[in-house]
DNA sequence: CGACGAGTTGAATGACGTCAAACACAGTGG
DNA sequence: CCACTGTGTTTGACGTCATTCAACTCGTCG
């Protein structure tokens, strides 16, 4: 019916071959390592955290002091909904799924996080439990910082609330973008922006480089809050329109201004 | 057609009326009175921002040798989107609502907020501009924090850091639940949990005290981003299936058994 | 091979938006 | 008192978008 485009089901991303090289690129070192690199690893997962300029080598170090990892096997529970939060929590490294598991035992994600990143930094402030699931896509180093002593060393290190309140008003900043979308936008301008997202920063006009989806379909229907039978037919319609240019788990973005224009639409 | 439902038109609410009255209650005496009693009230607004426990009454008062104040005439812009952000922005008092003015003039109101509340305490952390617009629906008393200021404050007080963190949780908190909603609940679901939150306290079971809406019906439904006609509609629609009684501009919920029901099947 | 899960496709259904008309009320000026 | 106007709401007809349900294909794993 469509002889230009191969309608074919093609293989899942291969998690675990991906999941095993993230890892090498940011976690394991920090298991393996002798001291002193570990703590240099340390100082860039803050980073990815904070951003720069980040807090300085004292407060990183105090930080680090009070963190408790552990490491959390694909597939497994982070933490769950409903579950007592004592801790700011963040994935250091690997990949967790923030969702919500349904009644039918599915888990329908809501926002994939691949480390360094927080999962969950409100709700202990709150004295609350975490509002949400987090799942372990990839085997991922989870950091734990309890709110006691967090609290303690925003005495010792005042300029450290700076940050934490930077990053807190990051993820404010977030929600709200998503809640703006979700309320003026269609799905296909949703998908396109979803797109337009992980897009290369180079990439303004023309062509772009070819994209690989290194999560199943449904789960990026599930971001975007549709069904994955209308993820399917957003990206034929792109397809056929020439936007995009679709062979199963690679999409190679074709006119990036008509993408723009239809993640804009709205 | 409804013969027991009188489904005319009926006035608007009396937003004038309504704002003066508000105004009686919290803003004017600020303005008026002598400054021991001034000082009380501003405890008032940082308890209503912070909850409570709040800060201890020296970091108070720091937070308000900081404040610059300056009230805005109804109707009037408080500040719009694109902005720079230099302060974290509060409304002691009246009312302020956020949203976005449309090309055609026409403001759509997205979240309303009655002081004393926050209007924007991300934007200013992250050196953003202003990501919505904010338009004073009443007269309102508005609070600004200069970003400066209150950091130099931090070093000082650390205790107030943990404060601030704590509302921006809950910001974080209020548009997760916003986002979830959007994404899984359908435009009755959300129009009966957003009766719910307003249904005092008591009621439990059975029927409730009847309801005044305060705002226009077409502010509703752009909080519920749904429009003005489905809203009719969904008002008629339970209504007629008993759930609620309206009649012009107060609601009287019957079975709140039911309406819970509904605000949760999603 | 057979079972299973992921993805795709089509037809039917439903939810919600759009458009246009009518109505209610407030305020205005005769 | 009465038209007249403007804004807000209601209602109906209709269209569009997205979900649902049910097949069907492909690839993997046992």
């Amino acid at each position: 019916m469509q002889p230009l485009l191969s309608t074919t089901a093609h293989p899942l991303p291969d998690r675990s071959t991906r999941t095993a090289s993230s890892e090498q690129a940011s976690v394991p070192p920090l298991l393996a390592r002798p001291v002193a690199q570990a703590a240099a690893l340390h100082a860039r997962i803050w980073h990815g955290l904070f951003g720069s300029p980040g807090p300085g080598a004292a407060e990183l170090l105090a930080l680090s002091a009070v963190a408790r990892q552990r490491t959390v096997l694909a597939g497994r529970m982070v933490f769950e909904r409903g579950e007592p939060a004592g801790s700011l929590m963040l994935a250091a490294g690997g990949d967790v799924a923030l969702g919500w598991r349904g009644s039918d035992g599915v888990f329908h994600v809501e926002r994939p996080v691949s480390g360094p990143a927080w999962l969950d930094q409100s709700a202990a402030w709150l004295n609350q439990p975490h509002a949400m699931d987090a799942r372990a896509a990839s085997e991922a180093l989870i950091v734990e910082l309890p709110l006691e002593p967090v609290q303690a060393l925003l005495e010792r290190h005042p300029g450290l609330a700076r940050h934490l309140l930077k990053s807190l008003a990051r993820e404010v900043h977030g929600l709200a973008m998503n809640t703006h979308e979700l309320m003026h936008k269609d799905a296909a301008a949703r998908f396109a922006a979803w797109l337009m997202q992980r897009l290369p920063a180079g990439a303004e006009t023309g062509a772009a480089a070819p994209l690989r989806l290194c999560e199943r379909k449904r789960d990026i229907a599930s971001q975007l809050a549709i069904t994955p039978e209308t993820l399917s037919r957003l990206m034929r319609s792109l397809n056929r329109q020439g936007v995009i240019s679709v062979a199963g788990y690679s999409v190679q973005v074709l006119d990036v201004a008509a993408l723009r224009r239809l993640a804009e639409s709205g």
